[in-house]
DNA sequence: GAGCCGTGGAA
DNA sequence: TTTCCAAGGCT
């Protein structure tokens, strides 16, 4: 955030003045949809573990990773174990790095068990074991994105960030934009339009995010939208428009049957279940394939989620 | 920047 | 049954 006003040099003459210039303040038809998001989230909001003051930072941090791509239905008791397993992070970073990715579950994606006893391990040796409370710190960590990042510093410590996620990204396409879906990489323009929504004030803005965002999750959905529940139905610029369908190229589908990734997920439940070491034949069943399921393996032994041992077994990573 | 990285519930 | 989608990050 740079301050619009930088022009302190004494020997310059102050520029005349331009009052056609645009002020660097939401325009009015922004500003208009603060109090209505705001009110119906007051309303509305989900009781979540990692909303409540008890969670802290640590769990706010905790639950970000969890529900990176993952639904808030199956977080839930995944969540209440860790925290009650590691409820600081120091807990965590004294643990081996596959007792995390055990502990993770079901969950996907667990190259994020990973990255987070990393960030863990990070917190501890680098800022005394408490989660740091500025964006480029918290950014520095193994996981954690502009998207993240921005969530925590906003959630966690009441600060003023653009949280720019998949709900708040939809919102705003559809609210502001007027189109039915965001682009699929977050672009420059969504940031500016983001960051010119954030309300001054940190802890409305901070509320405004977790707002916006709940919207997206629970109203403004991807499919099957549910306008009448829309606190800002009425000045919905995509609703105004008639709701045009989405025309650009179609967001890639993700085939997941028959792809490495199948196999690697075959492969961890397996070690995952296992309390000692695996033997090569209890792996070889789970994948008819050996090309593929060597490659799977070998990409798994690569990222760090399974540690090979003599004699060709396999285990979850000790160090 | 496109492709890759899990999993399961809902439509 | 198939398709789509769910609070992204990393290379």
């Amino acid at each position: 955030m740079t301050a619009p006003t930088q022009n302190t040099a004494p020997s310059m003459p102050a520029p005349a003045p331009t009052p056609s210039e645009p002020a660097p303040v939401a325009p009015r038809a922004h500003q208009d949809l603060h109090t209505p998001v705001l009110g119906w989230f007051a309303q509305h909001a989900r009781d979540l573990p990692w909303r409540r003051q008890e969670a802290g930072p640590w769990g706010v941090m905790v639950s970000e990773f969890m529900l990176q791509q993952t639904p808030v239905s199956r977080v839930l008791p995944v969540y209440e174990q860790w925290m009650a397993r590691w409820p600081r992070p120091a807990d965590l970073a004294a643990e081996a790095p596959g007792e995390a990715v055990r502990a993770w579950g079901r969950l996907g994606y667990p190259r994020r068990a990973l990255r987070l006893h990393g960030a863990a391990v990070a917190i501890t040796e680098r800022h005394g074991g408490d989660v740091p409370t500025q964006h480029a710190q918290l950014l520095a960590l193994p996981g954690i994105g502009e998207y993240t990042a921005a969530a925590v510093a906003s959630f966690a410590y009441g600060q003023r960030h653009a949280v720019l996620d998949t709900n708040v990204r939809r919102v705003l396409a559809r609210a502001v934009t007027g189109v039915q879906y965001p682009p699929n990489a977050t672009t420059a323009a969504e940031r500016k339009l983001a960051r010119a929504l954030l309300p001054e004030d940190p802890g409305t803005a901070a509320r405004w995010a977790a707002a916006s965002m709940e919207l997206g999750a629970l109203v403004c959905t991807a499919k099957n939208e549910n306008c009448a529940r829309c606190p800002v139905a009425s000045q919905c610029a995509w609703r105004l428009a008639g709701k045009p369908e989405h025309d650009g190229p179609a967001r890639r589908g993700q085939t997941y049957a028959g792809t490495d990734r199948q196999v690697r997920g075959k492969l961890l439940a397996v070690l995952r279940e296992a309390t000692g070491p695996v033997p090569q034949a209890a792996l070889d069943r789970v994948w008819h394939e050996p090309v593929q399921r060597a490659r799977a393996l070998d990409g798994l032994v690569a990222d760090g989620l399974v540690e090979p041992l003599a004699h060709g077994a396999y285990r979850l990573p000790l160090t």
